[in-house]
DNA sequence: ATGGCTCTGTGCGTTATCGCACATAGCGGC
DNA sequence: GCCGCTATGTGCGATAACGCACAGAGCCAT
């Protein structure tokens, strides 16, 4: 198992509340005093694998600051991006919606940090009361309203409007206007050609929305690239709002400061 | 408001028990006994639209033997269906999801009946012990399921194979090989053009996997439509099964015949 | 600095699907 | 029986994406 727990470097710990993400910044502290202590810091390179198709789940995981694509790959290895989850949601809803795993793989797009949560735990605080429940619910709603949205653009948008659609799917799940991905992961994700994504980001590199070279992009201009996006990003983003209006809680509170350091001081990587 | 309720026929309350709903059918006798009560059949015309993109929900629907289609709509006109839902079901998992309601329509793709049921009564038997949550809460990753599942197939197979898929989901939850539906109806569900629907379906007809005219389609060789399908509807259709093994009661034991007597006896159109 | 690897750029023939136009066919109503 | 409507069939040029091949360009390690 690679899942060997190492002591954690401090400044990892406070840059990375459990805050941080907006579902567990969202919860009351009465939840927050009891769910905390189980939470553990884990670190998430890129291209980590946290679940394959048809595996048992056992922990969901928050991203504080890193990006996770839910992929599927078909029997001839084609893939193709089904939603991407980043500090606003959580990884592994089929541990509370039922049987345990997915059809699709969890893997990281960029690289960071998350909390993991035993399954467990999450499923004995359900029993306790209703807040973290109607709370994963919600986000799931959220989630399918993704998936459901990613089925429409893969049917009636061309390479052009998805990355656009992409890239900003990404950008609102980093603090920065920098993304650490080459044009060949960008493929997989979109489920079409590397040189299509060439193609595209030739064409908005000529339009000056963004910069980039090898494995590295960064946007220049945000609000041409949502001019330029699909209709669908603004449709996700809209409804996403709507089900979790919540915001990161960027300094903690002192109450939610003092919780934070009771997370397992423990790196898992 | 077009719910004005008539006085039901009782043979079509005889014909479609709630049992008919493998959900309802999967339910304990006690959840049963305070539920049932509380349904309302309906009849599910061809066509009809039971909510809109937006519209905030009131009921959910538990079909016996109709098909509905959640249907995204874009802002120009063009359409993808995201699933398809019949008595394996029920439309309306936003209502208890949270948001109480969906970026989707829902129309009935193949008319029969259904029972609907006021979101709150739903609600209401959440709180009072778990078992329809979870029920409910399988079902919802049965559906993410296949909404994923359509992400991909929109990506990466072709008309035909689609349409081999969309014609197992449909025959899947329908008693008989025969579906009333046209070739227009069927290209706005899969979102490509009526066109292409016609010339894919010709190629199925030469290969007598099917036979048709006017809005009328008969499937002949059914293994030979899995085989010429895409692995998309076997990974719906396995992991659907898996999440909810449960079939429809044809007939209802004895504790069912009279619960099922309990229903409102009103029919609404 | 050089070789090797990865990432990006480009060309070209092929294919699936589209958009449009129009022809044909079945069915119901009068 | 005929009209009109709707459903289906077919042809054809346009287009977007594909598969493949290979060229250049940046970065790293030895």
């Amino acid at each position: 198992m690679p899942d060997s727990p190492k002591v954690i470097a401090a400044s990892s710990l406070a840059a990375n509340p459990p805050t941080q993400n907006h579902l567990l910044g969202a919860l009351s502290t009465e939840v927050q005093q009891r769910l905390f202590p189980h939470l553990e810091l884990v670190s998430m390179p890129l291209a980590k694998i946290l679940y394959e198709s048809g595996d048992t789940l056992r922990y969901v995981y928050f991203p504080t600051n890193c990006i996770v694509s839910l992929l599927y790959v078909m029997e001839n290895g084609a893939s193709a991006e089904i939603s991407v989850v980043g500090n606003e949601g959580i990884i592994g809803v089929a541990l509370f919606m039922g049987g345990e795993s997915t059809t699709s793989r969890a893997i990281v797009q960029s690289s960071g940090y998350a909390y993991r949560l035993l399954g467990q735990r999450l499923k004995d605080e359900f029993n306790l009361h209703g807040e973290l429940l109607y709370l994963m619910l919600r986000y799931s709603q959220a989630l399918i309203t993704q998936m459901a949205q990613t089925a429409v653009c893969n049917r009636h948008h061309n390479i052009d409007q998805q990355l656009c659609r992409w890239l900003l799917l990404s950008l609102d799940r980093l603090t920065d206007n920098h993304l650490v991905m080459t044009q060949e992961l960008i493929a997989n994700m979109l489920g079409v050609r590397r040189e299509g994504v060439t193609e595209a980001a030739g064409r908005l590199h000529k339009l000056k929305v963004i910069e980039y070279s090898r494995g590295h992009i960064t946007v220049l201009d945000r609000p041409k690239l949502e001019k330029l996006s699909c209709e669908c990003y603004a449709v996700v983003k809209a409804e996403t709002d709507r089900l979790l209006p919540y915001k990161a809680i960027p300094s903690a509170t002192q109450k939610s400061a003092a919780l934070h350091h009771q997370c397992k001081h423990t790196l898992y990587l």
